[in-house]
DNA sequence: AAAGTCGCTACAATAAATGTAGCAACTCAT
DNA sequence: ATGAGTTGCTACATTTATTGTAGCGACTTT
């Protein structure tokens, strides 16, 4: 019996296949996902910081991720605020090098204003 | 002028801040987006054989996916099928590590069957 | 005690994803 | 050339996710 996507909010069990890299898509391709990471790679912060800095989240989505996030072991709820678990921090190194390329990229096709 | 995030299916010109990398994340973190890049890795796919593999996708979501990703120049439709272009086998390069990742994680969360 | 902050919840409105059906174009054997 | 099968894709109703705004209770600062 394979497992179901979860809905937004439940626990992250896996995509149906139960690929370990499917749940990771699974996790990442929801929205603010990706974006809460990078931004808790400079350290720790509040649950109102990282509200600023990921744009235009809404406080509902970014508790939703965070506890799903947080359900997967990547983000942990410190005494500072959300930070990044040792996992998470190694799961950034993976995400990292999409930095530079996302740049070089966004050059070639002119997608972006800067 | 900020850019604006864009609806699904419509060109994906930046997310509120314009940083590149955001604009990636923003392109990579809707539902599939990845799950296509990881299948088209290996080679050209018809459209069929993308739905087949990619589970459970409807075909508006992946026909909506496919346009977004071509309009960013990291999927071509070619003569036989949909394939990464130059610059999405780049993207997979960076990507390819987390399969291995996404292993080891899944393993120490016990998020999957497997 | 008043005035901020903070993390977070409620809730209505909008947008996205799913699931199913099916159509037009093509292939291919009869 | 006709019918059966496949393919890429659209239509559309239903379900689910995200947004945007308001605000509450706990805490800190003045």
């Amino acid at each position: 019996m394979p497992a179901q996507i979860p809905k937004a909010g439940e626990p992250v069990r896996g995509s149906k296949s139960g690929k370990p890299i499917m749940v990771l898509f699974d996790l990442l391709g929801r929205r603010w996902a990706l974006g809460i990471i990078w931004n808790l790679s400079s350290g720790p912060q509040t649950f109102r910081s990282l509200q600023s800095n990921c744009e235009s989240v809404s406080p509902t989505v970014l508790n939703t991720r965070l506890k799903e996030l947080r359900e997967c072991g990547i983000v942990i709820n410190g005494d500072s605020g959300y930070e990044l678990t040792t996992e998470g921090k190694d799961l950034f190194v993976y995400l990292e090098p999409l930095g530079t390329w996302s740049q070089t990229w966004s050059h070639a096709s002119n997608l972006t204003e800067q």
